[in-house]
DNA sequence: GTCTATAGGAAGATAGAC
DNA sequence: GTCTATCTTCCTATAGAC
């Protein structure tokens, strides 16, 4: 195999655990499957990594902010409040319809990480991070609209949260698009009643 | 140790695994652990059940049927509408923060079926029993009351269930008592306007 | 039905050559 | 840095005595 730096390498075999968990869930992605997947043998991972804790962690570290994005870049304000709500979920919706393998680890990972001793910190920044991306975008329209809102940003953001969150576990369960999307309709409904 | 019948067996051996499960996470629920905590030794494990996939099925059926049982509790109809919403979150937030554990094995026996072939339908179990336990009860308010739906039962049930599983989720990283009870306050106002 | 003992395999991690 | 080969431990499951 071709040489390469080890932060390179770390890189590569964090997304090649990435894959394979995704693929086969946090269980079955053993270091030598891992391996595999980034077409290195199990002694490249252990020079790259001191235990596959430390593999995991940087899985984690890396899962998280690229969910944090996900949810960021859905949430960009636009022309109107309804929009920028409607707009928003629909947005994120999509990536969970299309990435539903994705969304799957990142719940098996939050799991993992409230069992496994010194890593709570990973699981509650995950929480805490997606709590300030909607912080933020209330804020933001709060200052550019003359919205009055009905009850402290924190609730309305960790509202929101929950409910997403509720909604893609309900999703990955059942399927069922067109319930889903009737449920955010419901939610979108009560989100301009609360920031009218 | 004292001699039992095989279904005696089974039981207890369903519910020491979800004793260690709940504890130690499922990962690290071993056969010998769940053995051990039972007080028995391995071989009367297998002599009960076939394989360690049939035990969690057993684990997760009893499971499902058990926190189906703690939601239909909490759903009990009171004296007003707003008292019915208010008293069944109440009553069901109680639950989750007496027994976190539980809640979080929920989650973890959740994915563990998503994962495992042929385990699907277990999760898809849970989460139609949830749906249907809201919608029952919302159909009996429907009619004890004159109450107007703005929104279809199943799409009140759905975003019932949505949001309860996301906010007990919420809770169970980042704890925060009082965020959970002022998201709550939110929810419930919104549920009375839904079915004023 | 319950036990001790063990088969058989897969896991994480390491040794040492290249 | 990367490899093959191996160590050690722990797992699920079984065998066979009682």
């Amino acid at each position: 195999m071709a040489r390469m730096p080890s932060a390179r390498r770390r890189e590569q075999l964090t997304e090649a655990a990435i894959t394979t968990m995704a693929r086969d869930g946090v269980a079955k992605a053993t270091t030598r499957a891992i391996a595999a997947e980034a077409g290195v043998s199990l002694s490249v991972f252990h020079y790259c990594f001191d235990s596959k804790q430390a593999l995991i962690e940087s899985v984690i570290t890396a899962l998280t902010d690229h969910s944090v994005t996900v949810v960021r870049e859905a949430l960009r304000p636009r022309a109107t409040l309804e929009e920028t709500v409607r707009a928003g979920f629909a947005a994120y919706w999509e990536h969970v319809r299309d990435h539903p393998d994705e969304h799957m680890l990142t719940y098996e990972l939050t799991q993992y990480a409230l069992r496994e001793p010194g890593f709570g910190h990973l699981a509650r920044r995950q929480y805490e991070l997606y709590g300030t991306a909607y912080s933020e975008l209330i804020e933001q329209l709060h200052r550019s609209r003359d919205l009055q809102l009905r009850v402290p940003v924190s609730v309305l953001a960790r509202y929101l949260a929950a409910v997403t969150d509720g909604l893609t576990l309900n999703y990955l369960v059942l399927g069922d698009e067109s319930a889903w999307n009737d449920v955010l309709d419901t939610v979108t409904a009560h989100i301009a009643a609360l920031v009218a």
